[in-house]
DNA sequence: TCCGCTGGTTAATGATCGTTAACCCCTGAG
DNA sequence: CTCAGGGGTTAACGATCATTAACCAGCGGA
């Protein structure tokens, strides 16, 4: 991917998180970049096909980063669930506009790209059940769905108030999800 | 309030919810009541309006329940932060839409709304940090907004997946939100 | 009975947006 | 030297949107 193609990305990732996908317009997004609205169909084919790459790396580098993880031989089945923990908190603290257009704007994707993208983020959850479950044989299938859930929503809290040093809120980020999940 | 209003604004609330303030047009909140655009403008002022109302309404219930309960005699310091993270979870439950516009769209106000709301969140976090720190004095004034927005994160999470049985789901998330708050 | 208000309607206006068209400059390979 | 193509530009098109204008039906009180 050419440097300017991740540019326009992230850039727009930080408009569609500031102001949603729809109160982000061509124009914003060049001038954001430094060139001019249609400029960008040298890019992307589209505006929607810009939303569509950014939700994909996004929910690519979690997935990749969560099974990459695992596969490293150290997977102590207790150990795990503590290394998503932080995977995931240095993610959300070091990319607080990608985490936030993806919880917010999967559905203003076209059928084919959020299929995509959701069957990546089903994965993801799937790979957080597989460490929770051993853990935690009180919670059914779905229940622990949720509680995945429940601690990404605490996880990615991190965008709605930083105004705590990134160690501290790392430190007590990782420590209530432990806390929550485990009994 | 006259009861065409609260309908307009619940309906507008779950259209913002789920496509976005820019993502929906007065057109289709005036289809949703079965009334049409323009007939919009005899109940608010203007498209922002509406979006305002929403937000002050839910701002409004969030507080003045969370206040309701501290002046109950009964507030046991040990039993006011169960309580609110249990009236919390009832509104999240009840609310979903108000909860994802409430923490999605305050960005799209005008500022005079936007500091309206901020006040009462603002105030509404107040009332958590005071009912927190007595129990958690190892945490500072910014560690502990920051372990409430991130419980609110948590609670929160309730709209992104309802597969579960209410009682159940009120369960998991007020035993996880009590658990990551409490050492 | 008449009158004014409440809550609707459709048509029109002006702005903005996504997208396409037409054009241009630069640069690097043959 | 040339010339193709990558990456820009501005202008234009059609759609959609928020908002306003003009109008109208019903109804409660003088």
């Amino acid at each position: 991917m050419t440097p300017r193609r991740q540019q326009i990305l992230s850039t727009a990732a930080d408009l569609f998180a500031a102001r949603g996908f729809h109160g982000v317009s061509m124009g914003d997004i060049g001038a954001a970049v430094g060139i001019s609205g249609p400029a960008l169909y040298k890019h992307f084919v589209s505006k929607d096909d810009i939303l569509g790459q950014c939700l994909l790396h996004a929910s690519d580098q979690l997935l990749a980063g969560a099974r990459e993880l695992l596969s490293d031989a150290e997977a102590a089945p207790g150990h795990a669930l503590e290394a998503l923990i932080a995977r995931h908190a240095d993610f959300a603290l070091d990319n607080p506009a990608l985490i936030i257009v993806q919880e917010r704007e999967w559905g203003a994707l076209g059928a084919d790209t959020r299929a995509q993208v959701r069957k990546r983020q089903l994965a993801y959850v799937d790979v957080w059940c597989d460490a929770l479950r051993p853990l935690r044989p009180d919670l059914s299938a779905t229940q622990a769905r949720a509680a995945v859930q429940a601690a990404f929503g605490l996880l990615n809290s991190t965008p709605h108030s930083a105004r705590i040093g990134r160690a501290t809120m790392r430190a007590l980020l990782t420590s209530m999800a432990r806390a929550a999940l485990l009994p």
